[in-house]
DNA sequence: CTCCTTTTTGATAACGAATATCAATATAGT
DNA sequence: ACTATATTGATATTCGTTATCAAAAAGGAG
């Protein structure tokens, strides 16, 4: 079975990109994250194991994450967050407006009614982003 | 029956702001407008009424218009927009991932699951976002 | 109207996340 | 070893948006 490491190899070589140790050393601290990671967090686990890499290299490998497949870009407030998508199962997310406490639920009918929808204008669709607003039963007291 | 300004002046009256004329000449700029707007068309047909406006406080009475419920502001790219929301129509967007092109869609079913879904995990729904992603008939051939 | 307080305005500086630049370095293949 | 190409890290730059601040405007009270 393929592992993240592979996915990402095959990926890079397709586009004629290097396996680097820089690339493999950011993979390797985004895959022991959990969750939704900002990109601050990430560098900073990085630059623990080798303080020489810059934070350009880290949006770019981010970037490349994305492009994979292998790392999902999420915008709900102003900074941006990435979560592990590979062997990960879909799902949206239900965000707090007062403590941002994060729920993660997946419906399959919406799912269902999304792809409906797409038929309906002829579009085929290749992904959704769908993120409820709402106030948690601690924050409603 | 309340109009846009009503609604604005109300809400103004609420928070001891001010029903300036520049604020007057926003919101009647915006409501020409249809679809989604970004800030910088808003902004050429402002100073074209009054050269002297500054961007500042087009990006302010853009927040107030919000914070008011006469417009919904979205990020679907780089470029934030902004759209009527006072009698019209909820609705979410597909988009084309390839020429841009935006349909508005409702789906009654997905917005009662979204609801339930709230339920289940004690969340009071306030608001959403979905957007779908997909390629339209014409970018397909 | 005049005086006083609060709000608003516009010019501009500042911010911050993300990207572009570029010379030095690493890599892969011959 | 040699060559061509890709990558890196430091840093400058971009660009939408927000903060700052002195001047102007607005709203009351008398
Ligand atoms: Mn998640
Ligand atoms: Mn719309
Ligand atoms: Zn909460
Ligand atoms: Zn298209």
């Amino acid at each position: 079975m393929l592992d993240e490491h592979d996915i990402f190899k095959d990926y890079l070589k397709q586009y004629n990109l290097r396996y680097t140790p820089q690339r493999k050393l950011i993979l390797d601290v985004f895959l022991q994250q959990s969750g939704h990671v900002h990109i601050d967090d990430i560098h900073i686990r990085v630059r623990d194991q080798d303080p020489t890499i810059g934070i350009a290299t880290l949006y770019r490998t981010m970037k490349l994450l994305v492009e994979s497949g292998l790392a999902e870009m999420h915008t709900f407030n102003e900074k941006t967050t990435y979560e592990r998508l590979f062997q990960v199962r879909h799902h949206d997310h239900l965000i707090c407006i007062v403590c941002d406490k994060t729920v993660e639920f997946e419906h399959p009918l919406i799912e269902k009614y999304q792809l409906e929808a797409c038929e309906r204008y002829d579009f085929t669709l290749k992904s959704h982003r769908m993120t409820l607003f709402g106030i948690c039963k601690e924050c409603q007291k």
